[in-house]
DNA sequence: TATGAATGAGGCTTCATTCAT
DNA sequence: GATGAATGAAGCCTCATTCAT
């Protein structure tokens, strides 16, 4: 029985696997079932035993990308962690950048599905619940940089770190972009570390 | 003669209306031309006198928005040069920031067709051109404000001001996400002030 | 008035000339009526002022060709009853074997349409009767080669004439081809010269 | 496995058979899947697992009955070449005719695929190599009659025959047509068979 | 459980024909 | 008469899903 579920487990993943592939070449649009089900060396209807329907699949595709980039946040806040002392702006941003971008480049699909699942597909709301785990992880790491920050605004900071990523990061592979868009990420957090020391702002005008 | 184009340009325009309802819908994938034709109140068949194809038809809707966003930009910044002096990083974002919001907030399906179309559509290419006109736009405004800064520089500071307004923004709607993310262009701009005054760095360290 | 219906008979037949460039490009399937609107630079909808239908305009051409072969046949059999004597058969054949092939060469159409009209439009009877116009007249032309021949035998060997010159010189253009062809008919001919001679046989067996 | 390949075939050859009943009653352009799909009993999509589009369905009836036509000629020959001796033009007439007009009076498909195929669809070419088999059944079979004769003579009598039965059977139904068309044959057959026995000539004047 | 044949709804597109201007 | 926009029936094809084996 043992057996029978890991074998079923890697199948589910070489599914997933030859999906991911698929949206990454032709789009949500062009993901077809029996296209999987080919890629992966397996019949069509055999699909359904593992997938509710074709929306489901493209949900559990999308559930997995997330889990990865939770465990890839996950790894790099470990790593960070343990060099003890309170790190700079810097150190943060190379210790999540990398992992992040690398993540995002190599799945270009993540930002397919994100975008392209009609809302009609009930994944929108779980999907929000999904990202929320990313952002905790990096707005828990996020507390090694600004210890004074309340939980709300580490929230917050997370929030905007992965979506500025997110967006900077991908749209545009050219270095300069890339250089310029780590930049603003430093800026942001050297902000956020500078003015926690005095005042735990919200109306977030920076001094004149 | 001339009311018989005016009428196919309004044809057009309600077509183009009702796809970008739809898109907005359903997303790129439930875009369906007899739906588009329904809501227009139009023949099946006619869709095909304005336009070559269903792809042909995504294609002229998301050139119509970037026209429009382009057109947003432009009206921003001739606002913001009727006040003859340099603007502060705030009072340029008060001038460009809101159009660019209401835009994104109102096209939720630009960024559908921005992300979705498939590559397969030489769509892209053309499409990087077009946005380079809205990034140009921007560019040029940014002069008011950092009137030092060297063209490269500009246009990459416009790159990163449209998506990341693009991103912060649109992915979130809970205002202080939005608060939040203003905040990070405003210091992203100061940044740039203040560093050119002194030195056309390019390493961008930022000054203690 | 006149000069009315002179340009009329001169549209309509600008209009069947681009229908049979059509008919040869693309056969009868390919036949679409805005395309023969198009290459004769006519109005989409002028063709129904000429012919009722797409399929008014297929038959319309057909006639038209078929009028063309008889007029080749009529000549051709001018011009040899201008040699007073009786011909011989390859006299015969020299006289109408180039001006038929010559038309059905310079008509790939004719073929494609007297073959690919379905029996659905009732062309096919009328056609029938188009054609025996054709055969009448090569019946005729027969009467200088063979006088003897009843008026029967004269209609039955030029439909064969007909049918043979068709097929075998059209199916296939190797010039082996059709000097074998050519040949075929020629035996035909003389031995329907001998065999009149003797006796109007019509168990027309060879002798052994 | 194999009762399912069997079953396979069934299928194909079914859909084939309701292929070849359309064509024949409402030509190449009245062809329609969808009415393929009803007369065979199947769904409509089904005739995509069989056929890559209407115009492979075509292409495979079309082969089928070129098939069919090549084993008529064989079959023929066989029966022919029990009766050791060297036919007669006649005997040899009476062998080949019959089962060659037979088929081409079943299958009036035939004639319309073999001309009413767009070039465009590019069968035209394998086509010619399909016909190739039925000319080289018959030249075969030539041996018998001619043995003299030359390969290349041979051929070119045999796509005579061919061709010349074709046209001449099939457009005229009417028996004295066909017993006339038999004539020719047997006079054209006559010919090669005493010609050659003197001298293999290529510029086939026929001697008194 | 696995398979892959079968299904049929649904999409895109073409084109003959009509008709207001 | 001429025009060409509009119509909508009809065709081809895809693909998610089911189900007998």
């Amino acid at each position: 029985m043992k057996p029978k579920q890991e074998r079923s487990r890697m199948r589910v993943s070489a599914l997933l696997d030859a999906a991911e592939e698929l949206v990454e070449e032709l789009g949500v649009e062009g993901f077809a079932m029996s296209e999987v089900a080919r890629r992966a060396g397996a019949a069509h209807g055999s699909l359904y035993r593992y997938f509710e329907s074709r929306e489901a699949l493209l949900a559990a595709l999308h559930e997995r990308q997330i889990s990865q980039l939770e465990a890839a946040v996950i790894e790099a806040s470990e790593k960070l962690s343990l060099t003890q002392v309170v790190p700079s702006a810097r150190e943060f941003l190379d210790a999540f950048l990398d992992p992040l971008r690398d993540f995002l480049i190599r799945n270009r699909s993540y930002r397919l599905l994100r975008i392209g699942m009609p809302d009609a597909w009930q994944v929108a709301s779980s999907e929000a619940e999904l990202d929320a785990r990313v952002i905790a992880e990096l707005a828990h790491a996020l507390k090694n940089l600004v210890p004074g920050l309340e939980e709300e605004r580490r929230l917050l900071a997370a929030t905007l770190l992965l979506s500025l990523t997110d967006s900077t990061i991908i749209i545009e592979h050219r270095p300069e972009v890339q250089r310029e868009g780590r930049r603003v990420l430093e800026l942001y957090l050297e902000d956020l570390v500078s003015n926690v020391s005095c005042e735990p702002s919200r109306t977030g005008g920076t001094t004149s």
